[in-house]
DNA sequence: TTCTGTCTACATACGTGTAGGTAGGGGCTC
DNA sequence: GAGCCCCTACCTACACGTATGTAGACAGAA
């Protein structure tokens, strides 16, 4: 990629237009049902055009996903650090997580998508950004495990299970009865508290079983 | 749907092939993805031969779909057939879904698909066979908490998580790490037990928790 | 200051491949 | 020989990508 060291704002701003279209039209209808055209619509350029900030449509599929992945990554990062309790981090984790999948709802898709149609600039994707996450989160599990905090259950299944369940929310809730959109706070709000009732009880050993600690909101 | 009631059998059987290889293909690729052409060479015959026993493309989506839904949703039903203790039936339908699920990998595919193509007449068809099935295990675990057996637990989210954990095990698997198709039996069993034990514990009251009865396999 | 050359950021028009669908013919079976 | 089944040979539409043109900004020299 050439540096773009002097161009104009307006250059800039207008391929960071492109890529915040692309981004959408990608999520929707995924690498094949994404056309330029519609793209170029959306930012209000001649189709054409497109090919002069990206050589090709896969290299603005690329572009699309980077953007994505690398602003969400972070965030999970920072949520995953070790901080103390398990459970209180399971806790903070958790809401975090879900909190930024409900404001970015492109990214859910783009990892449903990736997962069904196994594109291969897509896959490499998510594997750079998404699998390392994937082992930090069973690495904090099987730390909580050795500390005796957190009961046996399979650490990698235990962290797939409850990334699927988030994923399959945001993607697929609002076809199922009864019907709510995923962008619904309270929506949201009672799906998080599921899922961390879930979380908690699969990980709680049985002593503390008898008394399940109300966590902070 | 028109009769056919007086065709060869040479006609039903390469109708049959057709759909099944169609049934492969769109799972894989979903409706626009998939091509005719693809779809024709696997059978063994021409691509215009499709449209002789299919009006077209979307005719055969609509008949491939419908043939792998109405082959999967009675062993759901059955299984989901009330049967007394509710913690017996929860295991015994988890590991009947699970087979299934595990046998006929298209089935997670399509719905999986469905949910982010949201193509029209996959939708309706999904919301067709696979919202009964969600209704009455909504309903399931709802009369076991009526009963007083299953613990204080969402139970539509309870629901959505647990077939959303299988869907995205069954599509997104062999995506992450450590690597493993779903069709390898030991890791299938491994994360039924896995789901199960999520299940049982978020469904089991404070006063069952403390001695979890180990079920039959 | 002004003219000139060059670069950026688009537009217009076209080439080209590909995929769904159709028309009509022919072989095989009953 | 009549009808079912499948073939070859098209047509048409669409979407990616390219070739080429051009308006405006900017730099530097006269």
């Amino acid at each position: 990629m050439p540096s773009r060291s002097r161009s104009t704002p307006a250059a800039d701003d207008t391929r960071e237009r492109v890529i915040d279209a692309a981004q959408a039209i990608f999520a929707r209808d995924g690498f094949v049902g994404a056309k330029m055209q519609e793209i170029a619509d959306r930012v209000g350029i001649q189709r054409p055009s497109l090919f002069y900030h990206f050589k090709n449509k896969e290299a603005l599929f690329v572009a699309a996903h980077e953007q994505v992945f690398a602003r969400i990554e972070p965030v999970f990062r920072e949520s995953l650090a070790p901080n103390g309790d398990p459970f209180v981090q399971l806790d903070r984790v958790s809401r975090a997580v879900l909190a930024v999948m409900a404001e970015e709802p492109d990214f859910a898709r783009m990892v449903a998508r990736t997962s069904v149609d196994r594109h291969p600039a897509a896959v490499k994707i998510v594997r750079t950004y998404l699998q390392p996450l994937i082992d930090l989160s069973v690495a904090f599990v099987r730390d909580g495990q050795r500390r005796g905090v957190f009961a046996d259950i399979d650490p990698f299944f235990f962290t797939l299970n409850s990334w699927g369940a988030a994923l399959v929310y945001f993607v697929a809730r609002d076809l199922l009865a009864p019907a709510a959109k995923p962008t619904d706070a309270r929506d949201v709000a009672r799906f998080t508290t599921t899922l961390l009732q879930m979380g908690n009880r699969a990980l709680a050993t049985s002593e503390r079983r008898r008394t399940p600690a109300r966590r902070a909101s």
